[in-house]
DNA sequence: GGTAGCATATTGTCAGACCATAAGACCAAG
DNA sequence: CTTGGTCTTATGGTCTGACAATATGCTACC
């Protein structure tokens, strides 16, 4: 990955003899101006035909760049008379799909997520007995009583657990804190699923769980969520096949990673 | 909220009419190759001109497929004699990015970035202090030397201590970790935080605890890394003119939630 | 007043061409 | 036989100009 970043270095010294593409050169220029503010969510860019123009270019690498963007999660494109390219406030679904892309050619195992998720997810506890309101107490309480019902009724699944978490983070009132959580949410589903084929009765004790947990927060003791929480996230990390990782886990040294590959 | 994922179950019930663009259904069948293993990393695809013929669209639709897969970091596109669209293991930059941009545009702010910061990157100190390897400590230390030398020559600049951090993450030997903390350290959020920052002889401290950090690491005394990280980052937490949030503290007992604020 | 339909702006797709690049093959000179 | 250039060739990058599909807004008709 450094040797596309050459920049820093080289780039004051000889000046890019001949460049990549073209459109890569249009995508940094939008983002520059995204990034210094002069666009912002919902602004709309100019027409395909009037980039063209501007930047003195063909219409198909204009396209290029907008695919690029799009891609990105940066715009969205419209077609029609008020069509274009618009910035969008891009959605943690995008960064989900980019994780289980990463998940699918394996560069980042199931276990790894969670592991991560582990340190994130006990971590935001005291912030939340803190911080949770009312409503947020309201709306935890209100999920579990579905998931209840829904367990009695044997259609419990997955979703309603990634709900929760979802909304839990919420409870957080920390935005880049929803918005890291709720990516998570998305790729780890995949391998939850699977494990639930194994332990189809493993949304009992989840559920509970999870009614303590709200319980907890509600009182604002710290302690007892983070040692629910701990226990909660524990099985499903067991039930990815690893021991409960990290942040208390002792022991195991790993003395060396195995395939460097890195640039 | 249920809202939001409207589009998950109608367009499985109504299968497209005339639906989006031909491009991206290339690139599901693409994906969908990858996906069930007809095609792995280190794979080539076949020439543009070649899909063109096998999709019986134009080169400019290949062309938009393509784009789209390589902005997703499920291929690298090469040019000359034997070049090609090649299958490729994403790599977590790609997805940080991604992540960077949704913080970037969503309205967070550089104090929630900075918590989020908080129970991340002590969060996964006790992973570091358990897996780092002789290479870890010896890059870090490098890092640290590198500092104190810019230093000395006045020329420090937060990317070297964005450079410790990210490398530090790399040591916890977890990808997922890695990458969020590549993504807090992202450039475009850089130039955001640096707006705010105020102090430029804040380096000296910094690189004097990054270096101490670095010690307990190697000695594998994760209280102490614990408890410098925590006054390393609490300092920029406090730059940032919030208090040092309560999130990372352990068993900091918190009293009663207090009331709801939070606009 | 509502609705069908037209005008218009905009992206989506097509076709064919030429340029730039990089890898290998070939050939000539030392 | 090695070394260095040059040629060939496969491939992506870009250009041009055109037409199709689509969504919006307005207008005229009923």
């Amino acid at each position: 990955m450094a040797a596309k970043n050459m920049t820093a270095n080289t780039s004051e010294l000889f000046s890019r003899v001949s460049g990549g593409r073209i459109s890569v050169e249009i995508v940094e220029q939008i983002k520059a101006a995204v990034s210094e503010g002069h666009l912002g969510p919902g602004d709309r860019l100019p027409s395909e035909r009037d980039l063209t123009e501007r930047f003195g270019v063909s219409r198909v690498t204009v396209r290029d760049a907008l695919r690029i963007l799009e891609a990105t999660g940066l715009i969205e494109v419209r077609v029609g008379a008020r069509g274009g390219a618009f910035i969008t406030a891009p959605a943690p679904a995008l960064v989900s799909e980019g994780l289980a892309n990463m998940l699918l050619l394996s560069s980042v195992t199931p276990a790894e997520v969670t592991e991560a998720r582990f340190i994130f997810e006990l971590g935001m506890i005291p912030l939340i007995c803190e911080r949770a309101t009312e409503q947020d107490v309201a709306e935890l309480t209100a999920i579990c009583e579905r998931s209840e019902e829904a367990l009695r009724a044997r259609k419990y699944h997955v979703g309603l657990s990634a709900e929760f978490h979802t909304r839990l983070a919420r409870a957080s009132h920390n935005g880049a804190i929803e918005m890291i959580v709720d990516s998570f949410q998305g790729p780890l589903l995949m391998s939850l699923i699977k494990a639930q084929e194994r332990a189809p009765e493993m949304g009992d004790p989840g559920v509970k769980e999870h009614r303590q947990l709200v319980k907890a927060i509600s009182n604002g003791e710290a302690e007892r969520a983070h040692e629910i929480m701990f226990k909660h996230l524990g099985r499903t990390a067991r039930r990815l096949g690893k021991t409960p990782p990290g942040g208390a886990a002792r022991g195991r040294k790993r003395s060396k990673r195995t395939g460097s590959s890195r640039t």
